[in-house]
DNA sequence: ACCGAGTGAGCAATATAGTGCACAAAGAAA
DNA sequence: TTTCTTTGTGCACTATATTGCTCACTCGGT
């Protein structure tokens, strides 16, 4: 006797963006998909149109017809957001202690946590990594020579930057010192 | 006429997990988790056995009065190994160069990278994170004392520790000089 | 104009998710 | 023992997800 087709719940808007833009990412039609997912096109429909409530089997037969995670289907489509924040979070009750939050990240499925030491003229050229991924670094000793698509940025000791590496890069000291920084790799 | 129970989607088989699993964290018996959640307490035995297929909105109600997101309830339960590595993965062609990786985890929503200050005598106690939550620390000044659950740890400049952090943990400084450190705190 | 592909929507039939009740088995505390 | 709590299961009923059909609409191409 309720609902009324209002459909409160946040899951269900985003499946059926998610839905639709990775059909249209596939290139597939409704009844493409339907056909490879064994799912009917009018089930298609109405969940594009966010009107049925589906069940959690039915979508996973989507999931696999369009060659994605199950989860894919369920994030949050502005969930790619990455935020450089560098507040003050919390400050000690003797002058000089503090805690600075650098960055918040809404992470999908990994993060790899390095340590990294360069000595002086020497360099790392990475592939890029694929969309979606970003690296954040925070340098606690030396200077290190970011290049992100053929920019150059000198992060000093201290300092905290974060950039997308799914775009060409490479880390280079030109210091007269070792660099070490944290590395952070986040998708 | 088919189906016979089989539900061979892996999503149903970790939904039955997670539910149990959080529910017991939780501490809520499937007649409080009924009321709480709106869902009846039939259903939710079934979703704990694995054998209905359950609906968006139904799992999300649950998802809700457990006080978790939804992608947790699909997540496969093995994803939560966090593993800390510490290889070295890379040399330089200068002696000294290197990378190393500390830790790869397994994210499933969020990441926050903090730079951390705590002058001698000092010390933070935050409330413990809700399960599921993991911390990586990697010092990089002075001597850092970390308590979990009773136990004392003392992470030296250069090293790295990671631990799960729903369970009751602070931070002290008992030594000399101010420490720094990275804390990356990883869902 | 016509035509075909892709899409949205209405409808009737069926499969099944979801509810409420009643009962049984197991464990813990009195 | 008795009592209470928690959990699993069978059953009948209701709500709705899912299907296959239909028709209508839009947009390009010819």
């Amino acid at each position: 006797m309720h609902k009324e087709n209002s459909q409160r719940a946040s899951v269900l808007q985003h499946v059926s963006q998610n839905v639709r833009r990775l059909r249209h990412a596939a290139e597939l039609s409704q009844t493409a998909l339907a056909e490879k997912s064994g799912v009917s096109r009018r089930m298609l429909v109405a969940i594009e149109a966010g009107e049925k409530n589906v069940s959690l089997s039915t979508l996973d037969r989507v999931a696999e017809a369009l060659d994605v995670a199950f989860s894919d289907l369920i994030q949050a489509p502005d969930a790619r957001d990455h935020s450089r924040i560098n507040e003050l979070a919390w400050a000690g009750e003797i002058e000089g202690s503090k805690a600075v939050l650098l960055a918040k990240a809404t992470a999908r499925r990994e993060v790899e946590l390095w340590e990294w030491r360069l000595e002086p003229g020497d360099r790392y050229c990475p592939d890029p990594d694929l969309e979606g991924w970003s690296e954040q670094l925070f340098v606690f000793e030396g200077s290190l020579t970011l290049v992100v698509d053929d920019v150059e940025t000198i992060i000093a000791a201290g300092e905290f930057f974060m950039f997308p590496s799914h775009q060409p890069h490479a880390y280079r000291n030109e210091g007269p010192v070792a660099v070490r920084f944290i590395r952070n790799v986040v998708i």
